[in-house]
DNA sequence: TAATATATTCGTACGCGTACTATTAAGTCA
DNA sequence: TGACTTAATAGTACGCGTACGAATATATTA
């Protein structure tokens, strides 16, 4: 008895009016206007409203990231050459993955550099682990281009150091910016050809 | 004519007092209570004072960071032992400082993930690029004795290549702790056992 | 000493994220 | 239909960082 809960569909169809709103808002005018009570304002609810379907504003911009993150991976599915031997579109990726967040530093930012209440009761969560997993869905079958005579395990070891290398370096280029860094593609040299 | 500035003394002693205050609050209340408001209250001002002093929050915690490293390069030198090879010396480093932020995220958070209006005019500013030299202080000798072949340009860019791997993996392990990342000792093998 | 100029301090206000509470809406059952 | 129950929504309020302008303090100069 009482009033009966919104069906799947109505809560989808309200959280989706709202992630679309925040994008919408974010791509017209910027980051810093995407606030809670601005897109309550042009959802046409209440401020407060938002909380029924997000727990913060963070779990929000989860969803703003899985834009970035398509951006980003078709960019760097598309730059591949893959007339090249493996190693080159190693190479290749980690470049074009590296340009992306210097060249959208704000993003980096918003994707890494926030405090992140882990809210994984949020079922339309899009978190960083799935994205790590697509990022070793595409450098994965290079690595083992690369690396066939090395077991699963030494692979995953080596993607994962190589994720964390070049968010490293993103990080370091981003945060900062005083220090007078290499180009970045050095970088990127000595670990894949040391390591390769 | 008109009132006279600040002679650098009087100036210097309101800092010191901002920041002694701004500290104590940090370790007697925690982070969430450092607040502009609360250091001013407990300084005895204004809070817009503190902003005659400091351009923004963020240039006042550089101050409170200060500590953190401090506190951070005092145990690397001390963990290393000094009679092992410098390979293994050079490994120790790492994972002491990667164990220091790990075990101090919040602290992680404080120094990297925020957002810094960066703000050189500060004469007072402690900022991430000395830090940075003195990492590369504390690993240069070290490197030295590593790559003693190798031209004074390559040993910065290795050097420099450390530092955002290591970083990456800070960062890794902190914000995407929902993925089951391997114990960092491996990464850094993987890296030094290669390069080296 | 009184007027003036300028450095310093502080009061007020804005928009922010969000905790908490009150209100409204939408069903069931007597 | 009208009382009842509970989901959904909205209102209010707090503390935050900080922009802006008013108030205050402290020197020099007439």
């Amino acid at each position: 008895m009482g009033r009966p809960k919104q069906t799947d569909d109505e809560r989808q169809k309200k959280v989706d009016k709202i992630i679309q709103t925040a994008q919408a808002l974010f791509i017209t005018e910027g980051y810093p206007s995407v606030s809670m009570r601005k897109i309550a304002a042009k959802a046409g609810m209440g401020t407060m409203t938002l909380y029924k379907y997000f727990p913060n504003k963070n779990a929000l911009l989860h969803h703003i990231w899985a834009e970035f993150f398509d951006e980003l991976f078709a960019l760097v599915r598309s730059d591949v050459d893959k007339t090249k031997d493996a190693k080159s579109q190693l190479k290749q990726v980690c470049i074009t993955y590296l340009n992306y967040w210097v060249e959208h530093k704000d993003r980096f930012r918003i994707v890494f550099l926030n405090e992140d209440r882990a809210s994984s009761s949020d079922e339309f969560f899009i978190n960083h682990a799935n994205i790590t997993e697509e990022m070793l869905l595409v450098v994965g079958p290079l690595m083992q281009d690369l690396l066939k005579s090395v077991d699963p395990s030494a692979m995953m070891i080596f993607l994962e150091s190589l994720m964390c290398f070049v968010h490293g370096i993103a990080l370091n280029v981003i945060t900062i910016s005083e220090y007078p860094w290499n180009d970045y593609e050095k970088y990127i040299d000595i670990f894949l050809d040391s390591t390769l």
